[in-house]
DNA sequence: TGTATATTTGATAACGTTTACATTTTAACG
DNA sequence: CGTTAAAATGTAAACGTTATCAAATATACA
């Protein structure tokens, strides 16, 4: 039994409206053109046909800009920060009736670079991406050659594309301020992987709160290596075994606050009697840590919205200047850092 | 300026190295009929000219089978079970030169229709679905048009596709019986949303340990309303308001688990002592919750990656009867039952 | 060397659309 | 009613591949 091929094709909508193809291509495509009437007769024909465009033949065919398919290349699908954007994204593109591709590199240069290739040779409309520094080369490329591409959650240091953001400095500042004003003032900060922008500007925000205050920071209290949990881990056992110990932490990302907290409970440590935590990111499942996590709340949702926003402005202003969104993050308080 | 073309096409290559388009198309798709030398000479002009395959054009000409597409349909990307399986997929798909396309219908029916529409007009080779009963008739109608078709984490009633699952009977069955060899009598199991086939499995499997043991299982403990965390926080309150209180709790997924510690944290109830809790799922944050979480674990990776090797096996011989891949759970013993 | 048979290659028609461009139909107007 | 412009449709050439078939070249063998 061979499989039937039920999918008719322009051809037989053509052939059973009685029009040519280039007819029922308009009426698919609304063009204004076709007579109300026929165009009618020709949706009807869709209808009982059951006839479904195929994107392949007109992502071939379409000049850019038409083609409905956005790449998205994301670093690591686990975190829920990135599931945020790929949402947001896909809300976005989904009323465009677009379809988003996910390039999904988990962290790995070689596959970052490939998806790189791959979602280009898928003739997407444009990119939006969340990259390391490592391939900002190839983007520039793509850039270079006309796609369009948005950067997300973090710049390209040449600022030739659009990007949205958030306020890594501002998000950092508020937590740490806000653990200063708790009375705070031995703060251990859990840095990010220090090849990435986003961690230095989360530090930078950690060192402005204390500038503030006229504190001075202790830079033995930053600590950084990678930003995945096994890091979080590690470093606040290394913070747990300083003989002077910090009274609070400050974690950059939500890996790090998970890895923090497990070994927090391990060690059986009050929180945040004996050291409260304040983490960046703020998660779905933040209340059912115990105690409920007091953290920086991202936007990622909104952030990709932003940026599919943004792609396709740009892909009917291809000649506009660079926007730059950078979105402020917000702190939800909960009971990680003690009365608020 | 006008983006340049740099994406040379086959022509390109072809006029360079002086042999005609249909050479060059078989030394990409590694056809052992060229002679080596000038299959060498074709890739060396590949490599200088930057040639990279039009996919979108591949996907068009070629037969099924060929297309290095594989459609993920998935219920919710923000639940970390679905993205673990999303990943296994991935990883596979990627080893065979083929990308997946993902359709997240976010529980949504209007979506999950839509998107076996979107996913097969991009000419997908196959499809991994986790779909809903809603969409049964729909899935079945792609298996009787030859399109591949496998289904992951739930069967489909009339199984005439493949299907790789967890043994949910076996893992609520484990849980269990794990609560009850702990001296516990009245367990309390917040279930999913009736309308999807695991909820009953994974309910029969809580009835099967308590007739194992003689025990008789009150109806009046089984809770039930959707799938989600806002269930999970309800259901939890409405337990905890009983005259005549559990002493454990079973959730049966992941969500669930956290509706349910976030109520119990908020009424200061001491896990396990004063109520024990064993959730389905396990998570990478499992032991960053406090107590750490002892839970049925899936195995999501390692099924996306059946599931896509058995989707790629019946591209191969279309013929093939249905196989039926039961992955057996494994109980994570942590701290929230106390000692084991 | 000549013939039969493998091996390699090339020309070309698809795949299912969109889009110039040409053509036909309709409307407008004196 | 004839002419001209506008509106609606049709024809056919792309888009960048793969696949079929035929042609050309190499190999084997008598």
């Amino acid at each position: 039994m061979k499989p039937k091929n039920t999918s008719s094709g322009l051809k037989e909508v053509a052939r059973y409206s009685g029009v040519s193809i280039a007819t029922v291509s308009r009426v698919i495509n609304a063009d204004p053109k076709v007579k109300a009437e026929t165009a009618l007769a020709v949706q009807k024909a869709i209808k009982t046909l059951g006839y479904r465009p195929n994107r392949v033949a007109q992502r071939l065919r379409a000049t850019t800009a038409r083609r409905r398919l956005v790449g998205l290349l994301i670093p690591d699908i686990q975190n829920p920060y990135y599931v945020d954007i790929i949402r947001g994204v896909e809300h976005y593109a989904y009323n465009q009736n677009a379809t988003v591709i996910i390039g999904n590199f988990s962290q790995d240069p070689k596959k970052e670079e490939l998806y790189i290739d791959i979602l280009r040779s898928e003739s997407v409309d444009g990119f939006i991406v969340a990259t390391t520094p490592r391939t900002e080369k190839k983007v520039e490329l793509l850039i270079e050659e006309g796609i369009p591409v948005v950067c997300i959650d973090r710049g390209l240091r040449s600022l030739k594309a659009d990007v949205v953001k958030t306020d890594n400095e501002a998000g950092a500042f508020m937590a740490t301020e806000h653990l200063i004003r708790l009375g705070h003032k031995r703060i251990a900060h859990i840095a990010g992987d220090k090849e990435i922008p986003t961690t230095h500007e989360r530090i930078a925000g950690y060192r402005a709160a204390f500038k503030k205050y006229h504190l001075k920071t202790e830079e033995g209290l930053i600590f950084s290596r990678k930003s995945d949990y096994e890091s979080g881990v590690q470093l606040t056992e290394e913070i747990l075994a300083l003989k002077c110990r910090p009274t609070a932490i400050f974690t950059a990302n939500n890996l790090l606050t998970l890895g923090s907290y497990e070994v927090l409970h391990r060690h059986k440590m009050k929180i945040p009697e004996e050291i409260a935590i304040i983490g960046f990111d703020d998660v779905y499942w933040a209340n059912s840590l115990n105690p409920a996590l007091t953290a920086v709340k991202q936007f990622g949702y909104e952030m990709g919205q932003q940026a599919a926003e943004l792609l396709y402005k740009r892909l009917s202003h291809p000649q506009a200047p660079p926007a730059s969104l950078i979105i402020k993050p917000e702190l939800m308080i909960r009971k990680s850092c003690g009365e608020s």
